[in-house]
RNA sequence: GGAGGAGUGGCCGAGCGGUCGAAGGCGGCGGAUUUGAAAUCCGUUGUAGGGGCGACUCUACCGGGGGUUCGAAUCCCUCCUCCUCCGCCA
C-alpha cells in the first residue's frame, strides 16, 4: 500500500510513476486526492466537537445536583452535539473506507533504477551463467522424457485431480525432494537464513499483507470454513486461502510487529507447497509441469532497514543463483520493466533456466524488493536505534527456487541420447548416491 | 463438538460510568553517586491522526465491531483470539 500523505501530496509524481507500469486511471487518483481533502477537513471539524463534548461533559461530572433544571437542559444540549458528532464520524468512516480501498488497490510505484517498458519485452538481461548445452540428438521435453522414466505421470494427476497436475513417482519423487533438502541446506547453513515451515493456508488478512489480495482473488484457491461457502462474497476473515507462494506466510511472521532494529536483517526461508488457480492463463503453458496449479517451491524472504533495500535485493537474487549454479543449470538474471512487475513490487529480478526442448529461457525464480509496500499493509515495523520513532521495514522475498521448474530444468539439460538423465553432482549425496536415472 | 475462564501500554499487573492515556512493578532512556561496575536515588519513557514556522496543542486508541449514556477501560450485544476440562482425532 501507498502512503495516503504521500500520494495526496505528490499526486503529479505518483501519476506519473503508475503510468510507467501501465496504470493509468488519472481519474481515479484525482478521487483520491479530493477525498484525501475531504478526510482531513471532516477531522478537524469532528475533533473540534469532540473537544467542546469533552469539556460540558466534564463540567457536568462536577455538577453536584444532578436533577437540576439546568442540567436536564445542558443534557439535551449536549444529545445534540452528539449526533452531530457521530454523524461526522459517520461521513470519516465512508470517506476513509473508500480511501483505503482505493490505495488497496494502487500496485506499488517503481523505483528510480526499474527501466522503463510495459511487456516482458521490454525487461533487460543483466548476466549470463555457463552455456547453453548442445545436444547430437532430438531434444526431448521433460514431459517425453519423464514419462518415459516413469517417474512423472500427468495422466493419472489428470484422473485424480484433473488437468495442471502431475504425480512424481519413484526417483522423480525423490529428486524432488532431494532438490528441497539441497536448498534449505545451503540456504540455512551457507547464507544465514532462519528455516521455517510455515502453515499453508493463510487468513484473508496475510494475503493482504503481501498484496494477494484484494485485487487478485481469483488467482488464489479459497477454502470455505463452513456452510457460508457460497453465500458470502466479502472476505471477513471466515475464510482460509491456500497460499501462492510462502512468501505469504513467511512475510506476515512480523505482521503488526515493532523489530529492535540490532536485529536487523531478519531473514527467513522455507519450503511450502504452493497452490495457485491460474485463472487467466487458459492456454498458456497447458503441456507439462511448468504451470501447474500446486507445486513446491523454498522461498527466501528479508527484513531490513529502508537504506538496505538495494544491497538486500543483490544479496539475495545472488543466494538463489547459488542454487542454479550448484546444480549446473545454465540461466541468465533479467531485470524486470516496470509494466512486468508483480503489484508489489518496486524492483525485481528474474532468474530464467534454459529450456532446451523450448528452446528458450523460462523464469524460475523471482527476486523482488518490496520498500515498505507489504510493510505498510502488514504494519511491520522497526525501531531506529536507540530511542527513536517506528519505522516501517522494507521487505524482499525470491524463490530459491521453485522446485518443479528445476527438475524440469534438470531433465532437460540433463537428458542423455539414451533416455537417462544425468543426476547433478550436488544432489547425488541428497539421491542415496545415485547418479544417473535410467530408463526402466 | 460440549462446559467454563480470560483478553489493559515493550512486558507484568491494578482500575467505584465522570477528575484515566490509564496506579504500581519490570524493562528502556537521561542524570546523580562510583576509579569502573553493581546497588541506590532522581527524572523520563506508547501509537496514530488533525492544527501550528515553531514552542506547542487537540482528537482517537484499554482484543475487533456495534449499542446504551450528556459522558464508557468500566454497562449491554456480537465477533475474534488465547487458556482449562471433557469428547473426537493424525
Amino acid at each position: 500500500m501507498l502512503d495516503l500523505r504521500h500520494v495526496s501530496e505528490n499526486l503529479a509524481d505518483v501519476k506519473a510513476a503508475l503510468a510507467r507500469r501501465g496504470f493509468a486511471d488519472a481519474d481515479l487518483l484525482d478521487r483520491l486526492g479530493s477525498l484525501a481533502e475531504e478526510r482531513r477537513s471532516i477531522i478537524t471539524s469532528v475533533d473540534a466537537l469532540r473537544q467542546r463534548r469533552n469539556e460540558a461533559s466534564q463540567a457536568m461530572g462536577r455538577v453536584v445536583d444532578k436533577k437540576s433544571e439546568e442540567f436536564q437542559a445542558k443534557r439535551e444540549q449536549l444529545r445534540a452535539l452528539g449526533e452531530q458528532i457521530k454523524q461526522g464520524e459517520s461521513r470519516q468512516a465512508e470517506v476513509e473506507g473508500e480511501l483505503e480501498s482505493i490505495l488497496l488497490n494502487l500496485p506499488n510505484l517503481p523505483h528510480a533504477d526499474t527501466p522503463d517498458g510495459l511487456s516482458e519485452a521490454d525487461n533487460v538481461e543483466r548476466r549470463v551463467w555457463g552455456d547453453k548445452p548442445s545436444f547430437e540428438f532430438g531434444v526431448r521435453d521433460h514431459v517425453e522424457i519423464g514419462t518415459a522414466l516413469g517417474i512423472l505421470d500427468f495422466e493419472r494427476a489428470a484422473k485424480i485431480s484433473g488437468s495442471r497436475f502431475v504425480v512424481l513417482k519413484g526417483l522423480g519423487s525423490r529428486l524432488n525432494r532431494a532438490l528441497m533438502q539441497l536448498m534449505l541446506d545451503v540456504h540455512t547453513s551457507e547464507h544465514g537464513y532462519e528455516e521455517v515451515w510455515p502453515p499453508v493456508l493463510v487468513k484473508d488478512s496475510a494475503m493482504r499483507g503481501t498484496g494477494q489480495l484484494p485485487k487478485f482473488a481469483r488467482e488464489a484457491f479459497r477454502i470455505a470454513k463452513d456452510e457460508d461457502w457460497e453465500a458470502e462474497a466479502d472476505l471477513q476473515g471466515h475464510d482460509l486461502f491456500l497460499v501462492p507462494t510462502a512468501e505469504v506466510p513467511i512475510t506476515n511472521l512480523h505482521a503488526g510487529e515493532i523489530i529492535s532494529e540490532a536485529q536487523l536483517p531478519l531473514t527467513y526461508t522455507g519450503y511450502t507447497a504452493c497452490f495457485r488457480s491460474e485463472a487467466g492463463s487458459y492456454g498458456k503453458d497447458t503441456r507439462g509441469m511448468i504451470r501447474v496449479h500446486q507445486f513446491d517451491k523454498v522461498e527466501l524472504v528479508r527484513f531490513c532497514h529502508p537504506d538496505r533495500g538495494d544491497a538486500e535485493l543483490d544479496k539475495l537474487t545472488t543466494h538463489a543463483e547459488t542454487i542454479l549454479q550448484r546444480l549446473g543449470l545454465h540461466y541468465r538474471v533479467v531485470q524486470l520493466c516496470a509494466g512486468d512487475m508483480g503489484f508489489a513490487a518496486q524492483k525485481s529480478y528474474d532468474l530464467e533456466v534454459w529450456l532446451p526442448a523450448q528452446n528458450t529461457y523460462r523464469e524460475i525464480s523471482s527476486c523482488s524488493w518490496f520498500g515498505d509496500f507489504q510493510a505498510r499493509r502488514m504494519k511491520a515495523r522497526f525501531r531506529p536505534e536507540p530511542k527513536g520513532k517506528p519505522q516501517l521495514l522494507h521487505t524482499l522475498n525470491g524463490s530459491g527456487l521453485a522446485i518443479g521448474r528445476t527438475l524440469v530444468a534438470i531433465l532437460e539439460q540433463n537428458q542423455q541420447s539414451d533416455g537417462s538423465v544425468n543426476v547433478p553432482e550436488a544432489l547425488v549425496p541428497y539421491m542415496g548416491g545415485i547418479e544417473r536415472i535410467l530408463p526402466p
